[in-house]
DNA sequence: TTAATTTTCGACTATAGGTTCGAAACATAA
DNA sequence: TTATGTTTCGAACCTATAGTCGAAAATTAA
């Protein structure tokens, strides 16, 4: 019998594991990141954590999955008013700026290790993965209407997409910045970048 | 006593080993680009490899000096011409993609390996390094000319940097697309992009 | 033809790191 | 306090893969 504590409990522990990973992650890389020091950093046995995880993999899918669904739930809100595209594209990535100035190190994993990874974790059908493909379709669909009413230059908007993904990820994560990047500086890099037309 | 043309097929023989190297990066991926299978592409056994190559680390080494150093040497030419840095600019680009036209999974491997690799590669001091940070040096300069002399729009030249990377290895390397990225294609994304200020 | 040199590779070693086992420690309930 | 269930972990196990060794094959030089 599992009582609702314990499984309170559980859910805690596997929250520990998780927060070692991704504290492995950040200071010794992806490379290094393995179970031994996950355990040692989770202070736990390297055993206990097949307790509570099936495999080294399942702990990393958990981050994505939990990872992009948060992504999509707080960007889900605003991406439906459809009328002021640019605004809309501007809001949203705002949103997900706060969220990585919330926890750096979380979303470079989320960012990141996809395309380090054996091919296993891209493989389609994963949860995250339809968060992702959702994410994209809206700010692609975004800079297709913005094109559309001049808000923004005419180009392939794959490409455009693209290009501000350089840009966010240089903004965010490429900083000797001491500081955080601010709401405003990031409106400002991102509007110079697309272009002023259309909004005043 | 080595012949002079033993020493021919020598440096022979470890081109094919590099190029059984690229091979089985571009279809297997980096994670199973194991000296087993390049051995196994190169028609040689595992330890003959080790007769021209002293780890897997340095065939890949050798990769990224070759591959860097003909970079640099192909551009070099043209960048001291500073008076129309936008022109520069995109003479430069068209350069580095005629390259990849060329042999798309060499260069593959030369802008996405270093990232997917643990630290030793990219430990400074290799030469491959200092051709990629001259590289790196000369297009930010040129951006930031052109943002003096008008031709670009004003921003921090790291990010503007970051951002067309995004564009160009969208263009180079993201494309369904059939057929290759054309000179003029690019030139009129990066163009679009890039703002058309001075210049007519 | 023979001796010296260069090249090749099969079979091995070494090791890192993911995963499993079985038993102990701990908690909970009766 | 005992019985049952839950959590923990030390000590293996297992596999993949980088790297080595020594001897055979091939080539070159005499």
């Amino acid at each position: 019998m599992i009582s609702d504590r314990q499984s309170k409990e559980r859910e805690f522990r596997k929250e520990q594991i998780i927060k070692a990973a991704l504290h492995v992650f950040k200071y010794n890389g992806i490379e290094k990141a393995t179970m031994d020091e996950i355990a040692k950093q989770a202070d736990f046995g390297k055993a206990t954590l097949y307790y509570y995880f099936s495999s080294k993999e399942e702990i990393f899918i958990e981050i994505l999955n939990r990872g992009w669904k948060m992504i999509w739930e707080s960007i889900e809100p605003v991406i439906h008013d459809r009328d002021k595209p640019k605004d809309t594209f501007i809001d949203a990535l705002n949103i997900i700026g706060s969220l990585v100035r919330n926890d750096q190190s979380l979303f470079e994993f989320l960012f990141t290790v996809p395309q380090k990874m054996p091919i296993t974790l891209n493989e389609e059908n994963h949860e995250w993965k339809s968060f992702q493909r959702k994410m994209y379709g809206v700010f692609q669909g975004l800079l297709e209407d913005g094109m559309a009413k001049n808000e923004f230059p005419k180009m392939r908007s794959d490409l455009l997409m693209r290009a501000i993904g350089g840009l966010f990820h240089g903004l965010f994560f490429l900083g000797n910045e001491k500081k955080p990047m601010s709401r405003q500086t990031m409106e400002e890099f991102i509007t110079t970048f697309i272009g002023n037309y259309g909004t005043t």
